[in-house]
DNA sequence: CCTACCGATCGGTAGG
DNA sequence: CCTACCGATCGGTAGG
């Protein structure tokens, strides 16, 4: 990556990509300029260009660094060999304390990525299904009767919008913190999933929800 | 409202921010110019203006307009006089119906809310204030154990993620519809809840983190 | 004096 | 690595 490019360089390029992930997070990609951004980590617009080809090419490596973040999140999970409900309980406290200093580019991943072309929008989706799909493998190993329910992608992200929305209202200065969701976010998933299954559905029928599906 | 309005005034303006809706939620607030909602209602863009003041006034009345019909569900499900579960589980699924055909609508109150102006963001926040503590109230009736461990904000911000998180993944065309998400997310939700409670938080310290908070 | 409506163009700023 | 700019398009409004 950094071949022959001076040591610098990819300090450089970091600072620019923090400066412009602060800013597409808190004002939207088409609302943040090049000129605050560059302003914002102290050089000229020509120098921000220097370093990203556009303003796309901004918005692609903080999202494909970020998910390729949360990737070695998961390979190194998978490399402890822990039982299932470990494995699904480390899976979710890696991420929420992931989540709890990279929440400028998770908001960027949510809420901007749309913007990017095509062939850059697929390969960050690509990247995104292999994070779904070991969060949805862990959780297999844990209650393998989803999958013949049919419900196993449907609960999948349930769990993720349990923990992907706490970037929508958790405050930095509350009393509560990401880590501290962690256990509380297990604890009402892992219990609920197996009320479920044993067809505690609240009184609605569940199991007619999934044959239909 | 419409006093001394034509009666095809309201209808017009309806179009309006319904084709506005449909272009913020797929482009964004910045990226969906006057030019293309004029032209997606078949108008010109001065009638546009004549309509509505500005682009940020369509912004608000989509926001405004659809948390009312928010706040209007919860009274009609106040006004039934349900138990607390069966209340509880109506308000999740008459949510979850609404979202259904209200996705540009839900969609723009989520990503674009914050390109109102301080005012108008805090009258759209107010409302949503409201809501939230809606559903904090009928899982206190269902659960009055939360309160008194601090968890009942939190717990009720993840019923929201579980809810909510829905307009990122689930496809009109795919095999579940927002419908058959209702009893699983209540079943989840409720059990996991309980669960919760009782303490079986999958082997991690679940009220040492309470206590914290 | 109102609502409804158009072709043309304004001042200002975006990405580059 | 800067000042100085460009083609285009933005939100909003003029006259009629």
């Amino acid at each position: 990556m950094a071949r022959g490019k001076a040591p610098t360089f990819e300090l450089q390029r970091a600072a620019m990509l923090r400066a412009a992930a602060g800013l597409f997070a808190e004002k939207g990609f088409h609302n943040a300029s090049m000129s605050a951004i560059a302003q914002a980590c102290g050089v000229s617009k020509p120098l921000l260009y220097h370093y990203y080809r556009d303003k796309e090419h901004l918005l692609f490596d903080i999202a494909d660094s970020y998910i390729d973040e949360l990737l070695a999140i998961v390979a190194s999970v998978e490399a402890r060999k822990l039982g299932p409900e470990a494995h699904f309980s480390e899976l979710v406290t890696r991420f929420m304390e992931e989540y709890e200093h990279a929440q400028d580019h998770h908001m960027v991943l949510v809420q901007d990525v749309k913007f990017l072309k095509e062939v850059q929008a697929e390969s960050v989706a690509a990247k995104q299904r292999r994070v779904v799909a070991a969060f949805a493998d862990a959780l297999a190993r844990v209650e393998p009767g989803l999958k013949g329910r049919k419900l196993d992608k449907a609960v999948t992200m349930i769990l993720f919008g349990m923990i992907n929305w706490t970037f929508t209202w958790l405050r930095a200065d509350g009393p509560l913190t990401f880590h501290d969701m962690a256990p509380i976010v297990t604890g009402i998933f892992l219990n609920g999933v197996r009320g479920l299954m044993r067809g505690e559905g609240a009184g609605v029928a569940v199991s007619g929800a999934a044959a239909d599906a």
